[in-house]
DNA sequence: ATCAATTGTTGTCGTCAACAACAATCTTTC
DNA sequence: GAAAGATTGTTGTTGACGACAACAATTGAT
């Protein structure tokens, strides 16, 4: 890390010359000008990861973003929609279902119970485990969250195409 | 946070008696038996959200794994692939190109740079930025790596299927 | 009764996106 | 050509997130 430090920018004055290869094409630019949008990727375009990471990205803004009116995020989302739909899950449950490090489960567990939108009771058959439910106020309160993130999912149509979108789930349909 | 601390289990000993409601059906589970992969996700399914984010958990994994020998993320490969095909480019120029902070891009040529993959170059025209380079370990390290992502694509064909993931970057060309 | 496994919890570590601030350096404008 | 404003690289902080490790309480199996 101490490699180059405090950006010794003087220091290498370097005549050694650079005159970018004319030969590259593609290049260029150097100082933004007008169009940076010229950079070729080469063989980035064409990596499914590259495109989803970007995607991804994209999406999850606009659903802060949409429901930011009632301060809530994808994967908070996300819980309240399985515990909505199976009350009485156990906490491993949930975060084997959706993905998530039980670890972590219970901090989003945490502020959920905070907001008074979940419950942890007391398994009756396991006193080890707390079944998941949602209170009154959570109820109510996803439903809202449902409309909301349904005007998300509209953006979504909007920016890659109803059709596209419906392909789209098709294809990943295997990871949910 | 100390909202419910230390987890007072035995405190409810409420011989409230409980009996799981056998009614409530699509639960039931809870130790987890055999399957548990009957767990509604209700209105989860159809959000792209959620499908985007598992898949781009599990091809980052992939490209992880896949990589783990060259000890490459996905986001240093895309950075020296846009180096590679764009030589002499400002550190700024790649972080817009590429969706990155540039503070974080710092960092992360730092790490190439020690590495030995990458220069940067003082530029010519404008003492403030550098012109990045490959360098020439860094030239033959990317082939290496492009081979390995290339094996890597080819394990999201398969998980996905060849025609889906062709028509997966079609629809999400409009991000890369 | 004993030992292994599970559940919720706490804590740590490393990655990552988003900001804010700063010095050095252009660029613009008067 | 000097002052004001914008850009570039850098440092630092914050918070969400995934991955692990360890632990107490509890359950299940031997």
């Amino acid at each position: 890390m101490a490699s180059q430090q405090k950006t010794p920018r003087k220091a290498a004055g370097t005549g050694a010359a650079i005159r970018r290869s004319p030969a590259r094409a593609a290049n260029g630019r150097a100082r933004g000008g007008d169009a940076n949008d010229d950079i070729g990727l080469d063989a980035l375009v064409g990596h499914a990861g590259y495109a989803v990471r970007r995607f991804q990205l994209w999406i999850f803004q606009d659903f802060i973003k949409t429901l930011a009116a009632v301060d809530i995020r994808p994967t908070q989302y996300s819980i309240m929609t399985v515990i909505g739909a199976n009350p009485g899950l156990s906490q491993m449950a949930v975060a084997k279902r959706l993905g998530i490090e039980r670890a972590r489960l219970v901090h989003l567990l945490d502020s959920l119970e905070e907001r008074d939108f979940v419950n942890r009771v007391p398994s009756a058959t396991d006193r080890r485990s707390h079944a998941l439910h949602l209170t009154a106020r959570g109820k109510t309160a996803l439903a809202q969250f449902k409309r909301l993130a349904a005007e998300h999912e509209r953006h979504v149509a909007e920016k890659i195409g109803k059709d596209n979108r419906e392909r789209l789930l098709q294809i990943l349909a295997g990871f949910t």
